[in-house]
RNA sequence: CGGGACGUAGCGCAGCUUGGUAGCGCACCUCGCUUGGGACGAGGGGGUCGCAGGUUCAAAUCCUGUCGUCCCGACCA
């Protein structure tokens, strides 16, 4: 490809709208362009690399085994309503009518569809297990996209989905595809932890999501990990032990339970400061709302509530934190004094986090304001449920030692779904036996479109983009300096040509520019290599510079051919 | 949806306080000159100032409403 034909245009500038490095660069080096929030249009630039990580993940999916289809991004409200999720998926699910008045949705994922595509088609045991799955756009009206692609509205996924006989053949189909996915993410050059979580709308039991740590900011989840075992998990589904503390509040003048006052102390920080005593000491009140049901958490007072956790838990859809008139509607007081003393269980659900175990002689709210108990104790043990966020150095639950946390982006997941779909939507195959019995699946997804930006995320400096090698939209840039130079253009083309031949990914910078504009937009696309034919070319050599790296060596025009087809070739 | 900010040319911004009919840099087009790190000179095209009302002789500027975008939280590939 020229340069001058190629259909990009860099900005000198960062865009003002963007925040994320990866979104920043891909529109100032013209991969992408935003038509409105969320929703991107993929030029050249992007989709060669969306074909170079579409193309990593059809070859490793088709040599695990599991075979490519694809299914409508418009899909009809019976499918939804058959498994329930009509109800449950809530606004990210884009719903419109058509115009004979019939509900439909644009497709967030493929759960539905594939149950009813492999139902009625695949009724034997003898034809299970299979994998099947599509690259294709998925729309989730998401409530506030940002950072470019890495949470578009629109993007493309790879979704496949796995059906069994038994759980055995889906543990196995789920070790099969962790590896293949660990494959394809090598393959792109990235590197990714395997990290247990939640497995959240989507449902089912055994999660785990691939996870890019970045360190940065954009990193959207937390994961903690430990440095002896190979425990790592995201931070909503995270499991910790505490590290062994003082938690009785005898110590502190806490020993009897006594009524106090407590003018206008609201927070846990006031009232331990108040209190003289640990805010370990304090079991805190944490009052939410789940699907327009109060819960009331019971939570140590230097811990905070993991809404995830605390959203399965309860068994709820939605959750959300319960406003000050609300605490006064349903507990009588004003938030800052709440207990579960005296609470009504058959109208407010109590919640005990672990952290709350063993604690004595605590201070807790009284239910009355401006007052708290200090030196408490549970008349009755309550059941213990882990609801709170890990900290960083609290212990790995497998082998005891400090945890540590980083930032990570999702690039893929791969879930257990069991008979979560198979069941109410009554997808049936035929065992040995002649008896019906419902699908067991798994499923697996990959963010084409985020793991591009995440792989931005992960590799860029100052001057832009450093793509790994495997998904760059092209291998190597030849710069003549000088487009007038007779000489420097001849070699420039030769090059060009030979490469072209051979099968190398190439451009060739004929833009009629100064060598430092030309220089600049290299960098800031990301070509991994460049061949600079300028005045050493007297000499009989050119520059052969890696982006990576920022080494140059002097070569003459038939060594650099050959170099790129040691390194760029198989 | 709650909290904050911002909408002026393709991009980045000024002008608004104190109303007088729109400007700068980049990009784009033409010519010249230049060619190893985002040159220079001359000329040129492009904007219903987000939209709708209102105030006024006069609105980018003041008022009201509305739409959009971005940031912080809950959701997720």
């Amino acid at each position: 490809m020229k340069m001058s034909k190629l259909f990009v245009q860099t900005l000198r500038e960062f865009p003002n709208d963007a925040e994320a490095i990866s979104h920043k660069l891909l529109v100032r080096a013209g991969y992408i362009k935003k038509l409105t929030s969320g929703i991107y249009s993929y030029l050249p630039l992007m989709q060669r690399v969306i074909a170079k990580v579409s193309k990593i993940i059809r070859e490793e999916m088709n040599a695990a085994g599991a075979q490519e289809l694809t299914m409508p991004f418009v899909q009809p409200s019976e499918v939804w309503e058959k498994s329930g999720r009509w109800e449950v998926y809530g606004k990210e699910l884009a719903r419109f009518n058509d115009r004979h008045g019939n509900k439909m949705c644009l497709a967030p994922t493929h759960e539905e569809v594939i149950t009813s595509v492999v139902s009625g088609t695949f009724t034997s045991y003898k034809q299970l297990p299979i994998n099947l799955y599509q690259i294709q756009t998925k729309f989730r009206d998401e409530i506030r996209p940002r950072f470019g692609l890495l949470r578009g509205r629109e993007f493309i996924m790879k979704d496949a989905y796995s059906f069994h006989t038994s759980q055995k053949s889906l543990d196995s189909e789920y070790e099969n595809m962790a590896q293949a996915y660990k494959r394809i993410f090598a393959r792109c050059g990235l590197e990714t932890k395997m990290v247990q979580s939640d497995s959240g709308a989507i449902g089912g039991s055994v999660s785990h999501e691939f996870m890019v740590l970045t360190s940065t900011q954009t990193g959207e989840n937390d994961v903690f990990y430990c440095e002896n075992c190979e425990y790592s998990a995201n931070s909503n589904h995270a499991e910790s032990l505490l590290v062994q503390a003082d938690v009785d509040g005898s110590q502190y003048g806490c020993n009897k339970k006594e009524l106090i006052d407590t003018p206008n102390i609201k927070t846990i920080e006031e009232l331990a400061d108040f209190l003289k005593i640990p805010s370990r000491c304090i079991l805190k009140s944490v009052f939410y709302i789940a699907d327009s049901k109060p819960v009331l958490v019971m939570i140590r007072g230097d811990k905070e509530v993991e809404e995830t956790k605390l959203l399965n838990a309860a068994g709820a859809i939605e959750i959300r934190p319960a406003t000050n008139d609300e605490a006064i509607e349903y507990l009588g007081c004003e938030v800052g004094y709440l207990s579960y003393l005296n609470v009504d269980t058959t109208k407010v659900k109590l919640i005990f986090d672990k952290s709350a175990k063993g604690m004595k002689n605590f201070v807790i709210g009284a239910n009355m304001p401006h007052k708290h108990y200090i030196g408490c104790n549970f008349e009755k043990t309550p059941e213990f449920i882990d609801v709170s966020l890990v900290k960083e150095g609290e212990l790995c639950p497998c082998c005891k030692k400090p945890l540590k946390v980083t930032r990570g982006i999702e690039v893929g997941n791969i879930f257990q779904l069991g008979t979560k779909y198979s069941k109410p939507m009554n997808a049936t195959y035929t065992d040995e036996n002649g008896e019906d019995k419902p699908f067991i699946m798994g499923c697996y997804g990959i963010g084409v479109t985020r793991t591009a930006a995440a792989a931005i995320e992960r590799y860029h400096d100052d001057f832009g983009i450093v793509w790994p090698k495997e998904i760059a939209p092209y291998h190597v840039d030849v710069v003549p300096v000088n487009t007038d130079d007779k000489e420097q253009m001849e070699i420039a083309l030769k090059i060009y040509n030979e490469l072209l031949n051979v099968g190398v990914e190439v451009v060739l910078d004929d833009r009629d520019d100064r060598a430092g504009v030309k220089f600049k937009d290299s960098e800031l696309i990301g070509f991994p290599y460049r061949i600079t034919v300028g005045k050493t070319i007297k000499e009989g050599f050119v520059e052969f510079k890696e982006r990576k790296t920022g080494n140059v060596e002097k070569l003459t025009p038939s060594e650099v051919v050959e170099k790129c087809k040691k390194l760029l070739l198989n």
